[in-house]
DNA sequence: ATACGTGCAAAGTATTTGCAAACGG
DNA sequence: CCGTTTGCAAATACTTTGCACGTAT
């Protein structure tokens, strides 16, 4: 289950020499997570862990983390980004947005998967990633808005 | 090719009343180009034509445009909004984004597309848009990053 | 004439940066 | 010990809002 985190720390360890108490809380949240959170969500799930950090820091390990290919930062327009562990090569998932209470869920669907694999080469060009973001009403809020 | 252009500010008009000059200048010049723009860059768009607005107007039309339906909203994950006419059925665009240099540039897909229409009734699941960002490597970045 | 549309300026919010103190190796 | 990491606070950047004036109908 904490392979990604175990993972991510040891070659994080490796690219850079130190490695600080407040990236491991980081890392080790986000393993336990499986979907996106917020960089705010973070922030608030390590201070109810009793850990003291900084926003800023988790701002800035996330950047490491996103550029080092450890972690996806996800966009669903409403702006502000969510992180999730990136798996690479293993599942997939995108989101779905609820256009009415805003929640984010996650899917798979290999048929769309298939379709994103072939782009890199019917392109003619390198694709390092993809992101697939749909917005409709979720079932909850379709039965609401009855 | 001013089709888009005529057929939005027609159909902004019987929604709501007046219309006034700003909203018609910031429809024209999204009807002109053929992808996504910031605000920012509408903005400078307008100014470079002689036309006083001011940017708070070209955010509030955005908005009502994007709510009506007739301009996509699109978050590639700078931070930064794009914006683009929607041409609703017709063809559809989706974009890509350098890694190296930041640029957008569209491209259309068959395959990718046809996934995209099956995902619907495969999720059981209204779908009422959806957007796709790849990253990578531009030709441009590709050979300079050698 | 009247209410919506617009421009300017100020506020708001997510994110980034500067800097001194804490910490790891 | 030395240099990276961190937390705090201040700064930044995009976007939104308040308000008075202009403008279309």
């Amino acid at each position: 289950m904490s392979t990604w985190a175990d993972a991510t720390l040891a070659a994080m360890q490796t690219k850079r020499h130190r490695s600080g108490g407040a990236r491991r809380a980081v890392v080790e949240l986000l393993g336990r997570q499986d979907c996106c959170l917020t960089a705010q969500g973070i922030f608030d799930g390590l201070r109810a862990e009793g850990r003291r950090v900084g926003i800023a820091s988790v701002y800035r390990i996330l950047e490491q983390l996103v550029r080092d290919g450890f972690v996806q930062r996800i966009d669903v327009g409403d702006g502000i980004s969510r992180y999730e562990p990136a798996h690479p090569g293993g599942e997939h998932h995108h989101h779905l947005v609820c256009d009415g209470c805003g929640r984010v869920v996650a899917f798979e669907d290999q048929p769309l998967e298939q379709a994103l694999e072939g782009l890199s080469t019917r392109l003619g060009h390198e694709v390092a990633a993809h992101d697939v973001v749909l917005r409709g009403e979720c079932s909850d809020c379709l039965r609401a808005a009855s």
